[in-house]
DNA sequence: ATGACCGCGCGACGCGGA
């Protein structure tokens, strides 16, 4: 089962983009971030048209995640539990049964956090509290599951190429990388770092300064696989090719293959 | 990070209905 996470910034500026890749890389399941749509708007009809069941959480403008799934989505659930208050779309959970497993599929947009300190960096940290809370209650229902998406983390120097210029940037602060590694450290897998290690693998280049052209990029997007997932794990790529072609996304697809 | 962007909603604007 190949399971990619793509943050596609605005489903409207990817509706050619985005379908071309989803013909050419045909994965099996899609986690969307930062849709920037509300449900109504999100184009279904593009995915439904290529056989995918789309399970959406949106919002006006910002943020808002989507799933996209051939097999059927079953349990659906939106928001990151822990907070009541927080009306920011950025999490969405499903469940898809494959020949051997069943596997949770959850789907997030992490917060920037930027500027730090600050009010926007407590946001993230309370966040990624909350969701290591989810990794350990699913940890313990020992549900096996791909927690995947937008983390804005980048967690070691050699996932970004220029690491001295993120050292007190919210997505490479230490204690953000703290933050990322409690969650890690329950037990959970780097999809990525397991399959690949060294410099220069990058999922996200800004649009600004030639960063794609100077290769000046991060690896922020991931894939992190509960311990029974971990074992499904046989192959994990990032498509970075598709950076440079015409209207992308600041970001690529990330994926893995899971023998589920 | 940076010389270099991008996407979105809003409002302006044009249009049609009162």
């Amino acid at each position: 089962m190949k399971i990619a996470t793509f943050n596609i910034n605005g489903i409207k500026a990817r509706a050619a983009a985005l379908p071309n890749w989803l013909d050419e890389a045909q994965p099996d399941v899609v986690l969307l971030q930062e849709i920037k749509s509300v449900d109504d708007a999100f184009p279904r009809d593009l995915f439904e048209d290529r056989g995918y069941n789309v399970e959406t959480h949106g919002q006006k403008s910002f943020n808002g995640v989507a799933i996209l799934s051939k097999l059927p989505l079953e349990d659906v659930t939106r928001g990151l539990p822990g907070d009541d208050d927080d009306d920011q779309a950025r999490y969405i959970e499903a469940t898809v049964v494959g020949d051997h497993a069943a596997l949770r599929l959850c789907g997030l947009y992490l917060p920037n956090g930027n500027p730090a300190p600050g009010p926007k960096y407590d946001y993230k940290l309370a966040w990624m509290e909350r969701l290591r809370a989810r990794a350990a209650a699913l940890l313990a229902e020992e549900t096996p599951f791909v927690m995947a998406g937008d983390y804005n983390i980048i967690p070691q120097a050699e996932d970004a190429a220029t690491p001295d210029a993120w050292r007190d940037d919210a997505l490479f602060m230490l204690p953000s990388r703290e933050a990322f590694r409690k969650i890690v450290n329950l037990g959970l897998t780097d999809a990525f770092r397991a399959r690949q290690q060294g410099p220069g693998h990058y999922s996200f280049w800004d649009y600004q300064a030639g960063a794609w052209n100077r290769n000046n990029g991060i690896r922020i997007d991931h894939l992190l696989l509960s311990p029974a997932a971990a074992d499904m794990l046989t192959d994990c790529q990032i498509d970075r090719e598709i950076r440079g072609r015409d209207k992308p996304s600041d970001h690529v697809p990330v994926w893995v293959d899971l023998a589920v």
